[in-house]
DNA sequence: ATTAGGG
DNA sequence: CCCTAAT
């Protein structure tokens, strides 16, 4: 079957066909304050949805991914390590009418690693937060990510112009996929408010500038006017403000194409009719619709005329005049800002509630995200660092991972919708989206990644760099050449072909370069003449080991397992044999310096490894051929050269 | 930073 | 493989 992978829109498309995959925005209903999850599914003929297997999701990595979602929060989340190298050559491009688009970058290392990956998130949001670390502020900058458009100008905001274009594509990709999710009112994570409070800093002063950052993109935004005025001076007159009704304001204010007639003046949308609703409809936003729902209508209208996706679902069956213009709560856009969760957060703290008034200003929102994510702050301080490998070992309940007690703000939303455990957790430096979501009934995991580094941490930069080239190999010749043959066949076939080149004798490996050139060339060549095989697994254990460490037996495998292949294996003996068994530094320098991620430490590994599997197959030869599963049968000419190799070590020790 | 060994 | 202790 073939797999397409693409936008929401090529969703569309490929629902036609029988049976394909394709990266599906998860818009878990009545989700409140849980950010979208992204997960790969198939779409079979029937429609149903099926978790995608190991080998879509690695072909997807070859594919250029547009992802359009109109999930209150996205959050593009760059993995971390092998993860990221994972990315490498894929284009992300996340078009989001999200009120917030949180596009948190890796520092570090993990920067390098997404060099060649081009991602472009044009939000059309509300609110675009940058997660920016100011430590990391240096970094990030450089980083090719932001360049490629994630971060433009000072204020991280989304290209303005996009918005219309994106607004109009969503609801277009909503009607036709009927995927009308009526109800729908995300809100905003908690780790926003953390974001605003501590990288931006945010001062009481700064209302105003606060507001107005806010502000600005909507304001520029041309096509969906919204109920927002922002006079020159940079004020802001929130829509509560204005005599007229919201949607007045804005389509009196807009100059635009659509038939405003349409929506002016005070119109319930409850009371209209579904035609009704489709030429008001069509009057914000200067298209027609097809949409039948009533209620995806009302929404979408009154999304248009907010500019946000904070139009309650519970509020929806309110006239949506009043909903906007009465209940100022939604048209103090400044503050939707998860409003919610400033409720209660307030709650919490008694004081600072301005009482009466329904003006919750900036100020509060201020104190109030800044003790919480002091709070959060705090426990992510008390985090032990390592305690990783326990983790590892222990972590038979994953759901458990919290371990940040993450407020329990949340309350009743987050048991109303147990299915998207998606956790942002912000320590000022790192988010970590998590979760095991539940679609159409089945249950699958989101890739989530963990803030801890889940592999060893690099040699130096040119480790890097071998891992990078070589990895593009990887990607290369799984995805195409052997495109329709399963993991097992091709380890075969790569096998045989090693056995081949095994009984040749090797040439001494090329000196370590400094230069990147000679590097990559080195790497190709290398690539080139014997194919390596772990080229080929290492691709295939990314997705299955690392991808999935828990597996259907329950049994939990190794996160960075790479079966040994035997040039591997072949390049050790010859290095033991000319390094002497023990000077594993030197013999990686020498004979691994184009397989990264082997250290030293697991070269020793290996020969321990070796030695018995030597010494324990003469006796019984049958040994080492009857262990028919797991490792591979390592050749009795180099087990027999590893004894030999042994026993001069030890009759000669240095 | 490397090695040796235990798990 | 991963972790730690000892060099």
């Amino acid at each position: 079957m073939g797999t397409a992978v693409g936008t929401v829109e090529d969703c569309i498309e490929m629902f036609e066909g029988s049976a394909q995959t394709s990266v599906t925005p998860f818009s878990p209903t009545n989700q409140i304050g849980n950010p979208v999850a992204y997960k790969l599914v198939r779409v079979s003929g029937d429609g149903s949805l099926v978790p995608a297997t190991d080998e879509e999701i690695l072909e997807v990595n070859e594919t250029d991914m547009h992802i359009a979602s109109d999930a209150c929060q996205t959050v593009g989340d760059l993995a971390t390590d092998e993860e990221n190298l994972e990315v490498n050559e894929t284009n992300i491009h996340i078009a989001s009418d999200a009120y917030q688009t949180v596009g948190y970058l890796a520092t570090d290392e993990e920067n390098l690693e997404v060099n060649e990956t081009n991602m472009h998130i044009a939000s059309v949001a509300c609110q675009t937060v940058g997660h920016l670390p100011a430590e990391g502020m240096s970094h990030l900058e450089s980083s090719e990510a932001i360049n490629s458009g994630l971060l433009q100008s000072d204020n991280v905001r989304p290209d303005t112009d996009q918005y219309n274009e994106k607004m109009l594509q969503k609801v277009e990709q909503e009607e036709r996929l009927g995927n009308v999710h009526g109800s729908q009112v995300p809100s905003t994570p908690p780790d926003v408010n953390i974001q605003f409070s501590n990288e931006k800093k945010f001062i009481k002063e700064d209302q105003a500038h606060y507001e107005a950052l806010l502000q600005e993109p909507i304001s520029f935004s041309s096509n969906v006017q919204n109920e927002c005025n922002v006079n020159q001076s940079g004020m802001i007159e929130p829509c509560s403000n204005a005599a007229a009704s919201p949607k007045e304001t804005a389509l009196s204010e807009a100059a635009q194409k659509p038939d405003f007639s349409r929506v002016r003046g005070e119109i319930c949308l409850d009371d209209l009719p579904i035609k009704a609703l489709q030429e008001t409809f069509r009057a914000t936003f200067g298209r027609e619709t097809t949409v039948k729902d009533k209620t995806w209508l009302k929404r979408r209208i009154a999304m248009g005329l907010v500019k946000s996706c904070d139009v309650p679902a519970t509020n929806l069956t309110i006239k949506d005049n009043k909903l906007i213009g009465k209940q100022e709560k939604s048209s103090v856009m400044t503050n939707v800002v998860s409003k919610d969760m400033c409720d209660d957060v307030r709650a919490t703290k008694p004081k600072d509630a301005p009482s009466s008034t329904d003006h919750v200003n900036a100020t509060d929102h201020y104190y109030a995200s800044e003790d919480y994510s002091s709070e959060q702050r705090a426990a992510k301080r008390v985090r032990k660092p390592t305690r990783r490998y326990i983790e590892e070992l222990s972590e038979t309940d994953e759901k458990q991972q919290n371990d940040k007690p993450m407020i329990p703000l949340k309350d009743q939303r987050s048991s109303e919708k147990p299915e998207v455990r998606s956790i942002s957790v912000s320590s000022g430096k790192r988010v970590a989206v998590t979760r095991t979501v539940s679609l159409a009934g089945s249950e699958m995991e989101v890739p989530y990644v963990s803030h801890v580094r889940r592999s060893r941490p690099r040699e130096n930069i040119m480790a890097l760099m071998d891992y990078h080239s070589s990895c593009l190999e990887d990607r290369a010749s799984p995805a195409e050449s052997n495109f329709n043959l399963t993991p097992s066949q091709l380890n075969n076939e790569v096998v045989k072909r090693d056995l081949v080149v095994e009984s040749a004798s090797r040439p001494v490996q090329k000196e370590f370069s400094t230069s990147d050139k000679n590097n990559e060339e080195h790497i190709l060549s290398e690539v080139d003449q014997d194919m390596e095989p772990e080229h080929i697994d290492s691709s295939g254990n990314s997705s299955d080991d690392m991808g999935l460490p828990i597996m259907q037996g329950g049994a939990l495998r190794r996160k960075h397992h790479r079966a040994w292949t035997l040039s591997e294996v072949t390049k050790l003996v010859e290095g033991v044999s000319k390094y002497g068994a023990g000077k594993w530094s030197e013999i990686k320098k020498h004979s691994f310096s184009s397989y990264s991620y082997r250290t030293s430490v697991d070269l020793k590994d290996k020969w321990r490894n070796l030695l018995k599997a030597s010494f324990g197959q003469s006796p019984s030869n049958s040994m080492g051929s009857l262990k028919k599963h797991g490792s591979m049968h390592i050749p009795v000419q180099i087990l027999s050269r590893v004894r030999e190799l042994a026993e001069k070590q030890s009759l000669v020790p240095r």
